[in-house]
DNA sequence: GCCGTTCACTTTGACGTCAAAGCAACTTGG
DNA sequence: CCAAGTTGCTTTGACGTCAAAGTGAACGGC
């Protein structure tokens, strides 16, 4: 879609949506709903960016991530429900994600010794070498060039990190 | 997936990552890769709420967000291609989005009399009443109930603004 | 007045996400 | 020690999103 708004609107949508929440009486929700439209949005923005730069790599952001927590785990591997719990998805998201990546020869599936039920992803040499490439990309292009400052940042990340403790995402 | 997570991780995955990068050497990049995953993350909490809250009136986020929009304007009709623009979405979704809502009897497709490509979405009654409540029970079990200050969510509206101006989300 | 281009929308296909159901392995109470 | 319940993962189905291709209407230059 990013190659599809091809004027910027005039007006910023979410200040118009916020205009026509206090307008109706709504006032005591405006800032709520600017602050999660806006969550909405940048979400699809910084995914579409995202997905850019891993594109050529031949990954997308949820497969990007398996590999990214696979490469910061000591053995390189990890039960498939620990991953789930990691990044926060769903267990099938997970199933989904490591079958593909598998697929493209970057994990591999391995029975758990220790759990019957459990199921191993483990990083192959060339699952490394990928996920390195694509974090200096993202890094370079992307996470060190965000159009804020730094100071702002850290106050947004506080700010939302308030939020997701209070939704109890984490203790 | 919300009620996947048993129980709340004890760190924050967020924070765990950002030391990672760190440790990494990616210092320049930490504070906005944590800043970029803590949005993913909310849309993604925020996004479950919300269905949460719409399911049981039959709409999705997506549908919502047509019918919302129709529901501020004049005449309660708008070309296809206008709530696109509006709403920042790619034509396929909004097309999508219609479809459903029409099979659903909250919106009527009809001829653009001044062109004969365009195709209007209008609400109809059921759609315009389904609106209401819907915004309703937003407003009242989200939008107004966020867990950080009136001033905590300005601050980070204002910021997350800052980035959307400058990714030309608006002029 | 025509032809080529642009524009508005739709269709198709790939992907990720969640919910719910299914399955096999582990655990626990009696 | 076995039946009942729980846990870890997979499968299936519905939905939204984007990219790319397709269709038909409108426009613009000659």
């Amino acid at each position: 879609m990013s190659g599809t708004v091809r004027t910027p609107l005039r007006r910023d949508p979410i200040e118009l949506a916020r205009s026509n929440w206090i307008g109706n009486g709504w006032s005591d929700a405006a800032d709520g709903m600017a602050l999660v439209t806006s969550i909405m949005r940048l979400q699809q923005v910084f995914l579409g960016r995202v997905e850019g730069v891993l594109r050529p790599h031949g990954v997308t952001f949820a497969r990007y991530e398996v590999l990214r927590l696979l490469a910061f785990s000591r053995s390189g591997s990890m039960p498939v429900g620990k991953i789930g719990q990691r990044l926060q998805v769903h267990p099938a998201s997970v199933t989904n994600a490591v079958q593909r990546l598998e697929d493209a020869g970057l994990v591999r599936r391995e029975a758990n010794p220790d759990d019957g039920r459990s199921v191993l992803a483990a990083l192959t040499p060339k699952g490394r070498r990928t996920v390195e490439r694509c974090t200096d990309e993202l890094n370079a292009q992307i996470f060190s060039l965000l159009p804020i400052s730094l100071a702002e940042q850290r106050r947004a990340f506080r700010a939302l990190r308030g939020i997701r403790q209070a939704v109890g995402d984490f203790a």
